[in-house]
RNA sequence: CGGGGUGUAGCGUAGCCCGGUAUCGCGCCUGCUUUGGGAGCAGGAGAUCGUCAGUUCGAAUCUGGCCACCCCGACCA
């Protein structure tokens, strides 16, 4: 176990936040409920950004800007959308602070610069967005839109946890506009899969593919589909959104277009979105007891060169010997650390790079030289195995893949081991307690059983599965018949 | 926003009941010995005890106000 971290079944919630902590990737702010993501944690989120935006191109999209500042009167335009969001909106007030006369030295709110109108800090832009897709769309040739924002939101939390839940996160959205419902249906459809394959293959995190309960629904949509994680403590984590809005902007900002035969019409919509969030997916799906688990097609870092050096010569011996191999793996496209300080002993290095979670630690010292070897070890099982150097950035390039593949290997199977099936109330209650995970039921499609089972268990209904749902059943709870089984467990 | 708790060195803490300027560990600095799994020894620096006021010869300690943060609940990607 890793020095000073929790284990998870002492603590799950205290090993996640101290290890988000101890592996750099974050902290917290004196800013209440936001935080600070530190240079690891950030070319982490930098990594996954790549890979995202480069699908979302990839799929025809293009990436635009829009203001952090929505006018109220904007805000509120969507009824549904701005009630769903209006009790954690942070706003704007005034625009101007003045030196306090009764505190010298203080500032203090103007109360002359007070708004016409408040501002509310986006908690999300489709308002402003649909109000200026108003203005750039008249006819059907200017459809469909297909925009994606990388940006920052702030929903006014109660309670928060760095990554999981910030007052303040990174993101991206986005907002697509169509001629028809089939093509903005095909939209949400086609980037929910593009969610889940991110999550997959670079993630290394299966997920279910979804769609939400009325209950759970984004305000303002007409479906909301999604993918669910699942974390090694049983609980859920909803990974990422992708909203069919149906003609509800379009209305509600009376965004209309001339069809093909001339008539007026309103514009089709979606929006779809991935956060931060999904670090703290990664490091809750794969992490252990001695520290962080990356998947290498994101991590900061692939490898790590610990020198094992008694003297200044010998360091040099060592780095003379394993500089031509950094450059051969650097030009593989890795991103390599040489890690030759001497103020710290190896061991303590191996523990370091342990908890930030490296894939893949070579250690080289005096008897490498000797044989022409290195030691290379790998983080997702701890094994060590002594390679030739000659050709070791095959042997790497090979390793990190392995790994990726083993990372989803291990989560599939946790998942699979932690789905279950029930056909009873006193099961399903059971397993939630007993076992956690995902707990596949029949429901009788209505919000107040949802409501009660949620009440009564805390598990809410994570998605109707898009796929392999097709059963017909009785509810648990009420015992009235059941399209198909739904996806239930307690989330974050 | 309800209920509970905590603020002492960069971090974690002791001291508070019973007033006399502060304990220990980690980290940091210097030196020597060490280095294939979190080194050892010796020395050293670092705190107006959250904040404002009150009581007192004297306040980390007692009293009151304020602020901040944490935990539990309701709300949430």
């Amino acid at each position: 176990m890793a020095k000073e971290l929790p284990t998870r079944a002492e603590d799950y919630a205290q090993w996640y936040v101290e290890l988000v902590k101890k592996a750099d990737l974050a902290e917290n702010s004196d800013v209440r409920g936001c935080m600070v993501i530190k240079p690891y944690g950030y070319t982490l989120w930098e990594n996954m950004q790549r890979a995202l935006d480069k699908m979302f191109k990839d799929t025809g999209h293009v990436n635009a800007y829009f203001p952090l500042f929505v006018p109220k009167s904007m805000f509120e335009a969507e009824e549904k959308n701005a009630e769903g969001f209006a009790k954690e909106c942070a706003i704007v007030t005034h625009y101007r602070l003045k030196n306090d006369p009764s505190k010298p030295g203080k500032l203090m709110v103007d109360p002359e610069a007070k708004l016409e109108e408040e501002l509310v800090v986006r908690p999300t832009s489709e308002a402003i967005i649909w109000n200026t897709y108003k203005k750039w769309i008249q006819s059907y040739r200017d459809l469909p839109i297909l925009i994606n924002q990388w940006a920052n939101v702030v929903r006014w939390e109660m309670r928060t946890r760095l990554f999981l839940r910030t007052a303040e996160f990174l993101w991206q959205e986005g907002h697509t506009a169509h001629a028809t419902r089939q093509e903005a249906e095909q939209e949400a459809r086609l980037m929910l899969d593009v969610y889940a394959e991110f999550a997959e293959r670079f993630m290394a995190v299966p997920v279910i593919k979804g769609r939400k309960s009325d209950g759970e629904r984004f305000p303002g949509a007409v479906d909301t589909y999604c993918i669910e994680a699942l974390m090694q403590d049983g609980k859920a984590l909803q990974a990422g959104t992708s909203h069919f809005l149906g003609q509800n902007f379009a209305t509600a900002f009376d965004v209309q277009f001339s069809t093909k035969e001339g008539k007026l019409d309103y514009v089709w919509g979606t929006s779809w979105g991935v956060s931060t969030r999904l670090i703290g997916g990664i490091i809750m799906a794969h992490s252990d007891d001695d520290g962080l688990i990356l998947p290498p097609r994101l991590a900061p870092l692939h490898v790590v060169i610990v020198p094992i050096f008694r003297s200044e010569e010998e360091l040099n011996k060592i780095t003379a010997a394993i500089e031509p191999v950094i450059g051969d793996l650097r030009k593989a496209g890795l991103s390599v650390k040489f890690d030759n300080r001497d103020t710290q002993k190896p061991g303590f290095k191996f523990a370091e790079y342990e908890l930030k979670g490296v894939p893949v630690r070579i250690a080289v010292g005096p008897r490498d030289l000797e044989n022409g070897t290195l030691e290379v070890a790998r983080r997702d099982t701890k094994q060590k195995q002594v390679l030739k150097m000659e050709g070791i950035t095959t042997a790497i390039t090979a390793l990190l893949e392995e790994i990726q593949s083993n990372l989803f290997a291990r989560a599939l199977k946790f998942r699979e081991e932690h789905t279950t099936r029930v056909d009873s109330y006193e099961e399903f209650k059971r397993v939630l307690d007993d076992k956690g995970g995902f707990v596949l039921a029949h429901w009788d499609g209505t919000t107040e059983t949802e409501q009660r089972i949620k009440d009564e268990t805390k598990a809410t209904i994570r998605c109707i599965p898009l796929e392999g749902g097709q059963e017909t059943g009785a509810c648990v709870y009420s015992g009235k018949p059941s399209a198909g089984r739904v996806v239930f467990a307690r989330a974050y």
